[in-house]
DNA sequence: CTCATATACTGAGCATACTCAGTGAGTGCA
DNA sequence: TGCACTCACTGAGTATGCTCAGTATATGAG
């Protein structure tokens, strides 16, 4: 390269933190940290409105205001961007779920939080589908902190069972964690159900998984 | 196959866009399924021995003696050449299964279809994995064979239900096929922690999908 | 301060999945 | 038979995900 000429693109949000050449000095920490997240915020934005196949690595770059190489400082590969920016929404959703939660019957209470997750999907349904198919398997550092979080909602829905179990609901004999993965398992199946086209979200939500959440409660003994 | 000598002609001999000189007289029709079939056995050689992702659809077209381009007049995508690979296998391995199913608990005959199945998959778990990261909405005409395929999987799953019910093992009331999704999704997902290398294939198959089904058999009451 | 090192970032270049206008052999009709 | 048409096939071209040697700058030691 010769001159710099790029370094005046990027400031257009140097309002904030300013960036300019000669004056602020800010750390690398902070630089990186707000680097990254307008990395994300740009792939959200164009995953989110033009979908995930149809966006070009380049072009969640160039709004960014990065390089095409820098997108790739923080996440392994395309699907690992839909993995930065899934985290913070499942995060998100699924919080709001168990703190909105009631008391009542296990089924119920799992259709709450069921019901926030497929909320959040819906604000986005093509990249949630994006995000199911790539999913299994992922590699790279937020595919990974995607599955910590699966598993701390796996625990959570153990939990939930847990609970049916001190009020009798549950019969005592049960591991609460092997419960919630049948459970994890069912709503895996109806989300992707969902997600790929074969069913609506409402048919997924209300008859379908709920169908198959009373049918593992119940069991199919006679 | 016979038609060796018109793909060595081909490209050593200087003939430009020729076909072999000598004319095969083969009809299309035949011709046709012979290509797919030579594209469809280099895939399948080349998926198991390196690996999906490690081979490139050159090098499917070079070892099936066609143009690069040729592959996909078979497949719409390099993944929907690994169901037109895969559905032959997935079919072959069903009807053995079902063909060597015994009298017994329903949990038994379940256990037998899903270990023949598992086999198939141990077969080449690599190209396993592959296959199951890009079944989840996959679009495409070998995609569509699978699908039809797993429909059918999961009918025959629902008259082993049936059966049990007719042996007063399952509740009357229930909905065969509605039981057999459950059980269908279960074993999918034991499919997937195997495959996605979270298990082994010992614990996915026998501690883990066996304690599955048979707590949704069970189910959780008290 | 000066200098050496670590590291966030750059962007041209590479590999490869997929496309499409062109070609000629098979097909069916007269 | 001769001829117009269909269609399986070709392979150079294109788009794009990803790499990596190089650059500038913050950091920390002396």
């Amino acid at each position: 390269m010769t001159s710099k000429p790029s370094k005046s693109a990027r400031s257009a949000t140097s309002a904030r933190r300013g960036k300019p050449a000669v004056a602020p000095k800010t750390s690398r920490a902070a630089r990186r940290a707000g680097t990254r997240e307008q990395v994300r915020v740009a792939a959200l934005e164009l995953f989110s409105s033009v979908g995930f196949d149809e966006t070009t690595t380049q072009a969640i770059a160039q709004r960014a205001g990065v390089a095409a190489g820098t997108v790739f400082l923080y996440a392994s590969d395309k699907a690992d961007l839909l993995f930065l920016v899934m985290h913070d929404r499942l995060e998100h959703a699924v919080a709001r779920s168990f703190e909105t939660l009631g008391e009542g019957p296990l089924i119920d209470r799992l259709m709450h939080v069921f019901r926030g997750v497929f909320a959040m999907y819906d604000e986005s349904p093509k990249m949630g589908a994006a995000f199911v198919r790539a999913l299994p398997g992922a590699t790279g550092p937020n595919a990974a902190r995607v599955n910590v979080l699966t598993f701390a909602f796996l625990e959570r829905l153990g939990a939930l069972v847990a609970d049916a179990q001190a009020r009798g609901e549950v019969a005592s004999d049960l591991q609460p964690l092997a419960c919630a993965q049948n459970i994890f398992g069912l709503y895996f199946m109806a989300l992707l159900g969902w997600l790929t086209g074969h069913y609506t979200l409402d048919t997924a939500l209300e008859p379908m998984l709920r169908v198959s959440l009373e049918l593992q409660i119940r069991g199919f003994r006679t």
